[in-house]
DNA sequence: GAAATCATTACAATCGATTGTGATAATATT
DNA sequence: AATATTATCACAATCGATTGTAATGATTTC
């Protein structure tokens, strides 16, 4: 008996009304008097009332709900993103559901799927590193649920929103900061360049060498998914064939790291023999000894906006939906990994 | 018309058939010829048909998922339990869904709220800091929803399962290693004392000093939220007010890598002036220099550990629920930070 | 060939909340 | 006082899928 859950019915019984009265009297619709309306949530605590979500969502067809899908929660810039979401999702009372594709395709579609059947109201979300088409993503647009992409945005889906940052801009800068600093033989560890975030700081590294007169070289570009050890083996690969470098830019944090240990091991001086940039600001970054320089995404601001920009497309129904770009700006943190001078 | 859904009532007018065979075909019930099958799955694909889980779950009255709480997903810790449990989850076909207390009591009882009333089956929780009695958690119990805590748990409500380490043992082995270390004089970072964990990590730091005939010494043992800022702080108090200490055990790595920073800042010598040793093993205190000695909780077993325990308890049904508490064995990781002997 | 058996499918109730419309009672208007 | 107007509440349909039972048709048995 434990396991029964009391409904509207229940309370209605009990107070002899009709269900509809009491759905009306706890939603705090008008055509209840006050005295009702007190009755009913009196007995509703009393009996330990808990609105059957499934059931009012199934009739309204909406769930009040948003799914956002990330590679991996573990990312800290995801994780922060995460948390803009959900402030402003906590302030207007949306509820949001994590979901995280471990950068696999298949995931990704699994958890799409199940949005979809779970009659999510909008998706944010990042791509996987496996994801090059989107046909899971059109999806969501045949049944009628805004989508708004950050960071990694899959072009191939038109009409889409999407936050981001100027990732050929901020590499541009990258690179630039460590030719300022006197590098002139850059490596560029990149990711797969079946997305956009990469093939954009693949051209800012690129853009950046030519305008400073620096000749562009295939070799020194690295495509791997970014993992530490991929920057740890990578790295001592470079060593190894004794390429000639004294400037790594690595499209994120963690593979930079991973370089960095290989180089220390190895007994280079980081600056002076070997600068070093990464992307994204993780925590580790800032701990590590010399400090990762990084650039920094203001990742909680990119969350608050595709939450505004997705609510805006929820709120407008799928009448005239909104598509636009937003371009939020990303800073270069000079650190001592790749300060040569004072 | 974009967002008309098709539902089993669209695919059975197309094929002149009743929804309830289309249901019956969709669930590859053995009262449905392979023929009817064939033809209705056909049909879904070409309407782009997908189940409506609100529906189902409501009918069903059970939703397939399963809620998982932590203070924040941020945390390394607490990411790598996820993982832990969305792979179990994942090959038997339940979802997970994600959420984060910030820390804060009001948000874990929005959340609990939220998660009953969606219908979850069964939930994973670590409760925040503010949480100090379990009335909510109570709620899921009064709704037949199994409840395992992990880490930190409610030792108030009653009857419940949950995957712990033996904090008082790492504790003590932590403290253990500082003194063999040669230290004598050592701080103990702790969390609100409203929590088991920091209790027992407490308790684990008492008794060595005991063991080790060490005094204890009340204005050693600093509570605080354990924030990276809270670490610094502190440990800049204690050094301004020249208190005597060779050793910091910190109840978590980031708090111990606030306190590491200020250290170094001010000249001191690690390990051989403070020795440190952290909890938990955060990436970060593998990268900081000297690297941060910790004790390894082997999150992703706990998570695993974790789901098993539900899915047994939901499997039950409320008949005979099992309540166990599975205690899993942490490990000591004794790096640069507090290893004064070759 | 009629009766019996079995496989398929159709009918209808159900999960719990919401909501348009109709009924009743209370108040206001003239 | 009689009618018009509200305010309040009850009735019943609905959201989409599931499921016990009844109905239909096909196949087998005697």
């Amino acid at each position: 008996m434990k396991n029964h859950r009391t409904t509207i019915h229940d309370i209605a019984r009990e107070l002899k009304i009709d269900s509809s009265t009491v759905s009306r009297a706890l939603n705090n619709n008008s055509k209840v008097t006050a005295k009702t309306k007190a009755k009913v949530i009196a007995k509703a605590k009393e009996l330990g009332y808990q609105r059957n979500l499934l059931a009012s969502n199934l009739r309204q067809s909406k769930s009040n709900t948003i799914g956002v899908v990330v590679p991996r929660i573990s990312r800290y810039f995801f994780s922060t993103v995460i948390a803009g979401i959900e402030e402003s999702a906590f302030k207007t009372g949306f509820n949001v559901v994590i979901c995280q594709s471990q950068e696999s395709l298949e995931k990704e579609q699994a958890i799409i799927k199940n949005l979809i059947s779970n009659r999510v109201d909008g998706v944010i979300i990042s791509i996987a590193m496996e994801t090059q088409n989107g046909e899971h993503l059109k999806q969501l647009k045949n049944n009628g649920i805004p989508l708004v992409f950050f960071d990694r945005f899959c072009p191939e889906v038109q009409e889409s929103s999407q936050v981001l940052i100027d990732d050929q801009q901020a590499a541009y800068d990258a690179v630039n900061h460590l030719i300022s600093q006197g590098c002139s033989k850059i490596v560029h560890f990149s990711g797969p360049q079946t997305l956009e975030i990469y093939k954009n700081r693949l051209r800012g590294y690129k853009l950046a060498l030519l305008e400073n007169n620096l000749p562009f070289k295939e070799e020194l570009v690295i495509n791997s998914p970014l993992m530490e050890a991929n920057g740890y083996e990578e790295t001592q690969k470079l060593l190894d064939a004794k390429i000639d470098f004294d400037g790594i830019f690595s499209a994120n944090d963690i593979a930079a790291i991973g370089a960095l240990k290989h180089l220390k091991e190895k007994g280079k001086r980081i600056p002076e023999d070997i600068a070093v940039i990464g992307f994204s600001n993780e925590p580790s970054s800032k701990v590590i000894e010399p400090p990762l320089s990084t650039i920094d995404q203001s990742a909680f601001e990119i969350g608050k906006n595709a939450y505004d920009l997705l609510i805006d497309n929820i709120k407008r129904g799928e009448k005239e939906v909104l598509h636009k770009t937003i371009t939020l700006k990303s800073t270069l943190l000079a650190r001592g990994s790749s300060l040569r001078k004072k």
